[in-house]
RNA sequence: CGGGGUGUGGCGCAGCCCGGUAGCGCGCUUGCUUUGGGAGCAAGAUGUCGAGAGUUCGAAUCCCUCCACCCCGACCA
């Protein structure tokens, strides 16, 4: 490829609605330009980056045996109702009308068309297992599109969907994909991590997120360093405190005593106004909950003060909940928030577990700049009746699997795989005949990878202060061939051709720069778009018979005969 | 949707408080010089100042309405 040929342009300012480096760095390499609000066109430069993703993804699924199809991007709104997630997928399903007043959606997902396809397709256990995936363009109408390519509406996702007779078969093509994904993500170049993960509203039951990792991901991650143990956060399990966690001062059992807390409404307030580490405080926080048979419940959780609320933990502890209004907390407990604590209340109380094993600990009074000191469970207030895992887990927690302590870390998800089981097959009525002649639900997975998304992570991931650093095998270009005074020089003209036709022979993916732009300008473009391996052809080295190889990341360009490029290049590229 | 902010040439911004007919840097065009790290000089082009309505002799600037975008919270590949 030639850049005369090629539609090259960078910029040297980004535009500030542009938040992380991934998005200002796309934004100025020229790989993409925005169109509207989380909409963007793949320019020919970024096209190249995401094809290169996406045909390693291909070459991944169809190796593992899956089948690549298309299904339409528009779906009848019909067959969401009939899975019963139309209401519940509610505004981030992007809905339209056709000419016949026909309600239609913009597909953020395939689940209810996979299904149809294949209960229309498949009878018999004869014709399963099966695995199909395409490559689609998606919208989701995200409530807020943000990082340009990595939390856009509308972005490139391979989405897989397997079909099986029993769970075991699920379960070994589950696997199966586990270790895909592996590979694929490894062939792509980029650090990342496997994690346990919740279901979230696709359902099902068993499910891993795999993570490109960078510190500006959006999700927290749990790991273990001495085992293989890894969960997103949200699902991290924190567990009970082995031995109590001693209290006020180190004084056990101290008296309970009620102290002047003035304006020391949070737990760090409290701790340091009073002294006290503040693992030895307790926070308390006020839901409301709204069941069939218990309406608008009160309900009070506690935590240990250093320790963050899990929402997700806490749904699965008490269900729905929403967090309860001044008026309601002051209704409840007489106090202002700040000030709230469990001693003299009598309602729903949820413990986390680290709190439960809490002794001599400080909450609040019930009462606006009063504060407990030397509370304790069994003398001061009843022994808790529920205990749960409420808490997020925080750096130093015992790993759940027994083998050291926890690490985190932060991760942009790229992939996700589920166990579906029967959930949409049921819905939709999607079954087979078995040996017997017996009518069974399949049993399903799905497995999601967002293309676009990974160009974003891996940019994430590899930059610096020049620029973009692609991995090799997702680069728009391998090589880049800078002539120096190439319109003048035939010479340099001569070399740079004959080495570019010679790369482009032995399939590396080679361009030249015959643009005849300054040689400053050149060197800056190529190291913004991020192409890993340069080589600058120049009278003054040409006289030697040499060129002049820099990789992407390198300080110091390698002199290398001009006979022994080729050979040079291939060995760097491996 | 709730809270905060911004809309001025392609991009980044100033001007707005204190109304007087729009400016800077980058980019773009032309010419000459330059040519191994985003060149220099000279000459140019490009704006219904987000939209609409209002106050005023006069509005980018003040008032109202709307729209778009961005940031902070609930979603997800």
């Amino acid at each position: 490829m030639r850049a005369s040929q090629f539609f090259i342009n960078t910029l040297k300012e980004a535009p500030s609605d542009a938040e992380i480096i991934s998005h200002q760095l796309m934004i100025r390499a020229g790989l993409i330009r925005r169109l509207a609000g989380g909409i963007y066109t793949w320019m020919p430069l970024g096209l190249r980056v995401l094809r290169k993703v996406e045909n390693i993804v291909r070459e991944e699924m169809n190796r593992a045996g899956a089948m690549e199809m298309l299904m339409p991007a528009v779906q009848p709104f019909e067959l969401w109702e009939e899975s019963g997630r139309g209401p519940k997928y509610g505004p981030e399903l992007l809905r339209l009308k056709d000419r016949h007043q026909r309600e239609f959606v913009i597909g953020p997902t395939h689940e209810e068309v996979i299904t149809d396809v294949v209960r229309r397709e498949v009878k018999s256990y004869r014709q399963l297992p099966r695995h199909f995936y395409q490559i689609q363009t998606k919208f989701r109408d995200e409530i807020r599109p943000r990082f340009g390519v990595m939390r856009g509406r509308e972005f490139l996702m391979k989405d897989g969907y397997s079909f099986h007779t029993s769970f075991a078969d699920l379960q070994r093509e589950y696997q199966v994909m586990y270790e895909t994904y592996t590979r694929i993500f490894t062939r792509l170049g980029l650090k990342f991590r496997a994690v346990a993960a919740d279901t979230g509203a696709i359902g099902g039951t068993g499910s891993h997120e795999f993570h490109v990792l960078a510190d500006s991901g959006e999700d927290g991650l749990a790991y273990c360093p001495d085992s293989d143990y890894a969960a997103n956060v949200e699902l991290a399990e924190a567990v009970a405190p082995v031995v109590s966690s001693v209290g006020a001062g180190g004084t056990l059992s101290a008296p309970m005593q009620k102290v002047a807390t003035p304006g020391k409404a949070r737990c760090e307030d409290v701790a340091e106004f009073l002294n006290l580490p503040l693992i030895s405080t307790v926070k308390c926080i006020a839901l409301m909950t709204d069941k069939k048979d218990v309406p608008n419940e009160f309900v009070m959780l506690l935590l240990r003060g250093d320790h963050a609320l899990n929402e997700i933990k806490t749904q699965k502890a008490i269900g729905e909940f929403r967090f309860a209004r001044e008026d309601e907390i002051v209704a409840a407990l007489g106090s202002k928030p700040g000030y709230l604590g469990p001693v003299g209340y009598s309602g729903r109380l949820v413990v986390d577990r680290a709190v439960a094993a809490m002794r001599d600990f400080v909450c609040g009074a019930n009462e606006e700049g009063f504060h407990l000191t030397g509370v304790n469970f069994a003398r001061d207030l009843p022994t808790p009746s529920e205990i749960a895992d409420i808490r997020n887990v925080v750096e130093g927690d015992p790993s759940p699997d027994g083998n050291g302590t926890l690490q985190l870390c932060r991760g942009i998800e790229v992939g996700h795989i589920f166990q579906l089981r029967t959930k949409y097959a049921e819905a939709l009525s999607c079954t087979f005949l078995d040996e017997n002649g017996k009518d069974q639900v399949m049993e399903m997975g799905c497995y999601g990878i967002g293309v676009s998304r990974i160009v974003g992570a891996a940019i994430e991931q590899g930059n610096d202060e020049r620029g973009i650093i692609f991995p090799t095998a997702i680069a728009p270009f391998s090589v880049v061939i800078v002539p120096m005074n190439f319109a003048k020089s035939e010479t340099v003209r001569n070399a740079a051709n004959a080495l570019h036709d010679e790369l482009q022979a032995a399939g590396i993916d080679t361009m030249l720069d015959d643009r005849d732009e300054r040689a400053g300008s050149m060197f800056a473009d190529w190291e913004l778009i991020g192409v890993p391996h340069r080589v600058v052809v120049g009278e003054r080295g040409l006289k030697d018979g040499k060129l002049e190889y820099k990789g992407r990341t390198d300080n110091e360009a390698t002199l290398v005969d001009v006979a022994g490029m080729r050979a040079f290049l291939q060995q760097k590229i491996g």
